[in-house]
DNA sequence: TTGACACTAGACCGACCGGTCTAGAGAATC
DNA sequence: GATTCTCTAGACCGGTCGGTCTAGTGTCAA
């Protein structure tokens, strides 16, 4: 009945779905806080409120698993943001501008302890992790792309916008992971404004110019 | 006698200088493959062929500051070494190249293992661990001021220059992060290339264009 | 020779980890 | 009402974790 979620594995029921769903989601804030390693199951199954054997029977592959299922539901719910934001037809320089932006509120906000989840497993996973490598791998090409299409939608040609993606999330990601072990927004905001700048140079037709400085 | 290492805490004797040494040089190389968490006690001294009460006789701290040890020994190397190559009046952007160019290559070759200590170590670690994220902090923080130095020595505006070191780390931890992930250096090589294009156009005096193709 | 000291050595410990197992609640089907 | 199935519930388990403790070894100085 509800029209959006649960794109995972069909409606089956409808009382479990919710309890499936708080155990992704809880995991998912975890992950951004704590990383794979640091989470322990005791801790996330009080937070979701949900005792042991609901967790291996909604996932009987265990921590891995569920940590599999957050990762593609954040990169879910990513992605549809960004799509929403490319429909409207926005400028994909602000769009980056809110997205960066956005982050570095959070981080700040959360005193420092927010970042970004696909980057925190990803630094953790072993080549053995398969799935997890491969669901983030995926995360991450999903946002090149989407940023691609968005740069190539404002008119940059394609390659390009391929390449220049491929800078934006990476600069995101590790200018991210600096703010937040500094404590500090600074790195984050000197490596976001240069990205921005320089991205912005390269497109066709820039916006006019730049917005209007805080009050 | 020696004039290089030691930095830590003066010269005590000469043959526990070895099995410290020891230690912290394979932390180092655990926490580029395994991350904090992932390296446990037992296999880290028996890499380094160490029983335990010699770690908590060298580190009354434990595995936490055996890690601030190792990561302060890493970023002092890689700070070394970027001294060296810009005192031999190296210019920025070749220099930039090669250090992405040898993290790709240490990437690849290790089967996707080998990433960056400091980078694994920051995602998985909190608030609570002080002593780490200082020590994390300021190895991205010296980082930053390396380049920007060196690429100010290169011509560039210095302001400018410490804003454009930041976008170049971030992006290089961001990027290495993605390659490994996706077990494909691709990620890491498109993000690379578009940003020592970016910079390289900023540079006063572009050296003679592009470097002569391979053969 | 002897004592002090720095270092090596590994047995041992409690805590906590992820994971398994059995029991039961509740709804749906016949 | 009996049966079956899905989902909830939590006691329980072996293994591993980081960390402590005591004993021993070598090398100095006195």
């Amino acid at each position: 009945m509800s029209p959006n979620s649960a794109a995972t594995s069909a409606a089956s029921s409808s009382s479990s779905a919710s309890t499936r769903d708080r155990l992704v989601d809880t995991m998912a804030a975890a992950l951004c806080r704590r990383g794979y390693h640091g989470v322990g199951l005791a801790e996330l199954l009080e937070q979701a409120g949900a005792p042991k054997g609901v967790l291996y029977h909604h996932f009987p592959g265990g921590k891995a698993e569920l940590a599999v299922a957050a990762i593609q539901r954040v990169v879910e719910r990513l992605a549809t943001s960004l799509d929403r934001v490319a429909a409207a037809g926005a400028d994909p320089v602000p769009m980056l501008r809110h997205w960066m932006a956005a982050a570095e509120q959070q981080l700040s906000r959360s005193g420092f302890e927010h970042g970004c989840p696909l980057a925190t497993v990803a630094l953790e996973s072993t080549a053995e992790d398969v799935a997890l490598r491969a669901a983030l791998a995926e995360g991450f090409a999903t946002l090149r792309g989407r940023l691609a299409t968005a740069l190539a939608a404002g008119g940059m040609a394609p390659p390009r916008a391929i390449r220049l993606a491929a800078l934006a999330v990476a600069a995101y990601e590790g200018a991210l992971m600096q703010a937040r072990v500094a404590g500090d927004v600074q790195p984050m905001r000197d490596a976001a404004e240069t990205l921005l700048e320089l991205i912005g140079a390269e497109m066709p037709m820039p916006p006019p110019p730049p917005p209007p400085p805080p009050p």
